[in-house]
RNA sequence: GCGGAUGUGGUGAAAUUGGUAGACACGCCAGACUUAGGAUCUGGUGCCGAGAGGUGUGCGGGUUCGAGUCCCUCCAUCCGCACCA
């Protein structure tokens, strides 16, 4: 090796020696040489790299990040969204809200609370599971990689996790407990007398007694039958009854088939139409599916977010996903054929537009509507046909990219309007969803856009019920106005005739006032290997729980991780000796979602090793709600959803006693990559400049980000990256240079735009990475990562560590502060306080900036102004807070049981400003001056301050008035 | 279309209830030290202007002694939802 410019860094030690490589141009690679070759100048500089190392070593092996389960101090829960840990490992975005919530809960240890800081793992998936597919390795054996790959970077870091709590969702210790719940799950109804999930014994026991005609449920079961009846059904149609009342139930519906990877996907995992991991296409397929009766709590879902501290925005995307309506159902007759004779059969229409029911003109249905066969007439049996067929084949997404085409067919068939007794015809229509309200719609083109457009381009007579409105180019879709032509309603505003119409309706029995949610049952069961398995068995056909004496339901081995060729799902390759319990005809053979073990995981953190439960109702009762939570809001209408939902479900249930899991979120922003491009020609082997790329016609491709500098591409870096592009050519700039392009993206492998965090710490240290990270800008602002800054925020602590030291030799004095080094602790007390107190990280970062550059003008090395700003520091760098706390001579490690600095405002002494603050024949000042003050010294220093007498204008005040809140009122 | 958010120097950004706009940092400019520097130190740095001074927080208006901040109109960008009856 040549160290062709080998020199020491001034700015680590001498133990690091820089070396320039002539290929890899200005590239630094750090090379740690024996001690021997130290030089002596160096130990007195700031030594990051063993001041960290020691106190990693320290910590892991005092571990003072134990939470107690016992305490007198008060509880506070802080929370990291848990990560997947995939094979790419950490990137410098994933801790930008780990350091934050560190900070956080160091913060609130040095305020005296008992601090519970857990983290963990979401290692069921996707990504090992494909991989495993490739490699025919274990997901197991990849996923433990994985962990330790995230352990090990985590570490690198400084957090001060307790690592004793730690939860991995894919071990049989967690997931037995997952089983489990989704056994209380499957074992409960949902009771809208009491608004509660209740046990299905109580159900049957009522069944049994009763019959179901006083059951007030979250059913769509709407057969009613009595005691007698249900105790002479057999066992399999009881069963089956069960399963439209259970939380958990098995049912044929609509899902959304992702035929690439293989499984069903839920709502949220489903993005444009398209699968949200891999982008895969999605269609909608009728299938047998577990799935979760989450439109129970859809009310309780919607009024919680009033309780909890959350951003508007992640609350709005819950309430938009919610979906609330209120409005009526109605029941239209089918019209016979005969004059004034109705059908018995009828359709059901939901409506937020009662009020305008005299104006209905047609009634569409979804093409997948189960009447549409039967009312269909001969005449347009083939039409109504060749439209259903159309309307299959179109996925969700050419559904989606379609809504400007307006498509739909007559049926032929009528039904009777229930107040005019008009006959309206009845279309079909892919505008109208199978899946929201009852997939039927009573069209009113005068008053919604949708029906106007279908009336037009159909030719449907469109009928006015807005007074004095002119509905001739466009619907009127407002809710103001009167309604007209339209009987017993004629004549009333909008909104009185929403009431009087759900009136009538409720009096006729044609229907009744209901709420809609657009809300969908969570389909729960995947056709995947790499997840829980289900705690259910299958005899006689008839689906049965496993009992908890026999949980964990272990994942059994199989021989490939593939679908069997008959199409079910990897688990059914397993022999019946591959499962550790088998029971009846055969097992479950679905596995869970990847949100089932992560809907509860922060309960389990209260009590990780419990093995009678899966969280003592003592602990959850003491550590109770998650006070703050921090993670991205791209979570919004999954997990968010899913735990809340499960938190209330085990609330009802009486196992704990909160119903919002998450007190407070703070959304961090996602920090972006900035990836770098080469620019190549049609002969694959030409490379382009930036400058010059738009003269050719040339295809950008990704680059490594670490063979690019200031955008400058190491060109013989490149040529050895890849076997194609040994004998690349390159058109250079006039100086000689490549210039890549470059774009801000998400940061992925495949872009090769991502920075570790390893080796920023390597080169900066740990301290250095997380006060950057919190220096970037707000936490909660998506942001382009970029190291341009780095060196400031270690100049910092480089400037720090100057106070504390010179030439090796410690210069800390006993001496007496002075007036002003007391001013700038003050201040930074309080600055940093208030930055901790309303999450602004960054302001952090800059006020201690501030207050090293004041004491370093100040050549303050007094002992009692260093110790509190060690103390204040240790939350943000907490590696070199300990050093230097054990320098002035404390105990090692016993900052940790430091208290946070009290601010004293006496401090802040002279009246440095005033300001008229009011103006009405009387002048308002305010000024900052010290508590210790008395009104007449007040009074005099006001008086005294320039800005003051430019104020007065030489006038004399005649009345000078000093309030408590060192406001100073004057008349003048 | 509906809902949410944002808009401040060359750059990342500060400005807590309306009170000296641009703190802090990057970058840049000049100087010092140095064999060298992407090290360190000192000074400068919103814009226009030699200067005094003027001007300035997306545009236009309003309230106020005083507006980045509050109100109204518009513009731009980003995010979420989107035939949801």
């Amino acid at each position: 090796m040549v160290f062709a410019n080998s020199q020491y860094s001034e700015h680590s030690n001498s133990r690091i020696l820089f070396l320039h490589f002539p290929h890899f141009s200005k590239r630094l690679f750090l090379v740690s040489l024996p001690s021997e070759l130290a030089g002596t100048a160096a130990i007195m500089e700031y030594n990051f790299r063993d001041i960290e190392s020691k106190w990693r070593q320290q910590w892991a092996a005092n571990k003072p990040f134990k939470a107690a389960d016992i305490s007198d101090k008060p509880k506070y829960y802080v929370l990291d969204m848990f990560p997947y840990p995939s094979g790419a490992g950490l990137h410098v975005g994933h801790p930008l809200g780990y350091i934050a919530s560190d900070i956080f809960a160091r913060y609130k240890r040095l305020k005296g609370f008992n601090v519970l800081h857990p983290m963990g793992y979401d290692s069921f998936g996707l990504p090992a599971e494909q991989y495993a597919i490739q490699t025919g390795q274990h997901p197991a054996i990849t996923t433990a990689e994985n962990v330790a790959r995230y352990r090990d970077q985590l570490d690198k870091i400084g957090f001060s996790f307790d690592w004793d709590r730690e939860v991995r969702t894919s071990s049989p210790e967690y997931y037995k407990w997952t089983q489990w719940i989704f056994k209380q799950i499957f074992n409960a109804w949902y009771n809208n007398d009491t608004d509660k999930a209740e046990h299905i014994d109580g159900l049957i026991e009522t069944f049994r007694t009763k019959g179901n005609a006083s059951v007030n449920a979250c059913s769509d079961y709407e057969t009613v039958f009595t005691s007698e009846e249900w105790n002479t059904k057999p066992s399999k149609e009881q069963s089956d009854i069960l399963m439209e009342y259970r939380l958990a139930y098995l049912a044929d519906s609509w899902v959304n088939w992702c035929p690439a990877l293989g499984t069903v996907l839920a709502n949220d995992e489903v993005i444009n139409g398209v699968s949200e991991r891999g982008g895969h296409p999605v269609e909608q397929k009728l299938m047998r599916q577990w799935s979760m009766r989450i439109k129970a709590f859809a009310e309780r879902l919607l009024t919680g977010l009033e309780t909890v501290d959350w951003t508007e925005s992640v609350k709005d995307i819950q309430r938009n996903w919610i979906g609330k309506s209120v409005g009526s159902s109605v029941r239209f007759p089918l019209w016979r054929g005969i004059e004034g004779e109705d059908s018995e059969q009828f359709i059901e229409v939901f409506t937020t537009r009662p009020d305008t029911i005299f104006g209905v003109s047609f009634m569409v249905l979804a093409p997948e509507h189960p009447l549409v066969n039967e009312i269909t007439t001969d005449e347009f049996r083939s039409a109504i046909e060749a439209y259903k067929t159309a309307a299959s084949l179109k996925s969700e997404r050419d559904r989606q990219a379609d809504v400007k085409n307006i498509t739909g067919q007559f049926t032929g068939a009528y039904a009777v309007h229930p107040f005019t007794g008009e006959n309206i015809p009845i279309w079909i229509g892919d505008y109208v969803l199978a899946s929201y309200g009852t997939g039927a719609v009573m069209a009113v083109p005068c008053g919604d856009q949708r029906d106007w457009d279908f009336a037009k381009h159909f030719n449907i007579p469109i009928k006015n019920i807005f007074k004095d409105v002119d509905i001739s180019e466009a619907a009127y879709a407002e809710k103001e106005g009167t309604i007209t032509d339209s009987g017993f309603l004629t004549g009333l505003p909008i909104k009185k005739a929403m009431e009087t119409a759900i009136q009538a309706i409720e009096e006729k029995g044609i229907g009744k006032g209901k709420t809609n949610y657009r809300l969908r049952d969570a389909i729960f069961s995947r056709q995947r290997y790499w997840g829980e398995p289900f705690p259910v068995f299958y005899k006689d056909d008839i689906p049965q729980l496993v009992d908890d004496a026999n949980l964990p339901i272990l994942l059994p081995e199989v021989d490939k991780y593939l679908p069997t060729e008959d199409g079910e799902p990897p688990l059914a390759r397993a022999e019946q000796s591959a499962w550790n319990h088998f029971e009846g005809d055969r097992m479950e053979t679905n596995t869970m979602p990847g949100w089932a073990g992560s809907s509860w995981y922060f309960l389990r953190y209260m009590d990780p090793h419990n093995e009678q439960a899966f969280v003592s109702k003592e602990k959850a009762d003491y550590w109770n709600q998650v006070d703050l939570y921090i993670g991205g809001s791209e979570h919004a209408t999954g997990h968010l959803l899913y735990a809340r939902f499960w938190t209330k479900f085990l609330k009802d249930m009486g196992f704990i006693n909160f119903d919002e899991p998450f007190k407070k979120m703070i959304n961090q922003g996602m920090i972006l990559g900035r990836s770098s491009f080469v620019y190549r020609l049609a002969d694959n082997k030409t490379f382009v400049s930036s400058s010059l790329k738009n003269e050719h016609d040339v295809t950008p491709l990704h680059v490594d980000i670490s063979f690019v500098d200031n955008d400058k591409l190491d060109i013989e870096a490149f040529k050895n990256w890849r076997e194609e592009y040994k004998n690349a050519e390159f058109i250079l700039e006039e100086d000689g240079s490549y210039i890549c392009g470059s774009e801000v993206e998400k940061m992925s492998k495949s872009k090769y735009n991502v920075q570790t965090p390893d080796e920023l710490v390597e080169k900066f240290g740990a301290d250095t990475l997380r006060m950057y990270e919190m220096f970037l800008g707000p936490l909660e602002q998506f942001k382009p990562w970029d190291t341009k800054g780095i060196n400031g925020v270690h100049n910092f602590l480089r400037k720090l560590w100057r106070l504390f030291y010179n030439e090796g030799n410690i210069i800390v004095t006993d001496a007496e502060p002075t007036k002003d080094s007391l001013k700038t602790l003050h201040k930074t007390i309080k600055k940093i306080e208030e930055d901790l107190e309303r999450f602004s990280f960054n302001t952090g970062v800059s006020n201690f900036m501030i207050c090293v550059n004041e004491l370093t003008e100040q050549k303050c090395h007094s002992r009692s102004v260093l110790e509190q700003l060690v103390i204040l520091l240790s939350p943000y760098a907490p590696h070199v807070a300990e050093e230097l706390w054990e320098a002035l001579g404390h105990e090692a490690g016993s900052i940790s049981t430091a208290a946070f600095p009290t601010f004293n405002p006496d401090f802040l002494v002279e009246a440095n400003f005033a300001y008229p603050v009011s103006f009405n024949g009387k002048m308002r000042f305010s000024a900052e001056l010290p508590t210790s003050m008395s009104a007449q010294e007040v009074q005099a220093a006001v008086l005294a301050m320039p800005e003051t007498e430019k104020w007065l204008e030489g006038k004399e005040p005649k009345k000078v008035i000093v309030v408590p809140g060192r406001i100073v009122n004057m008349v003048v």
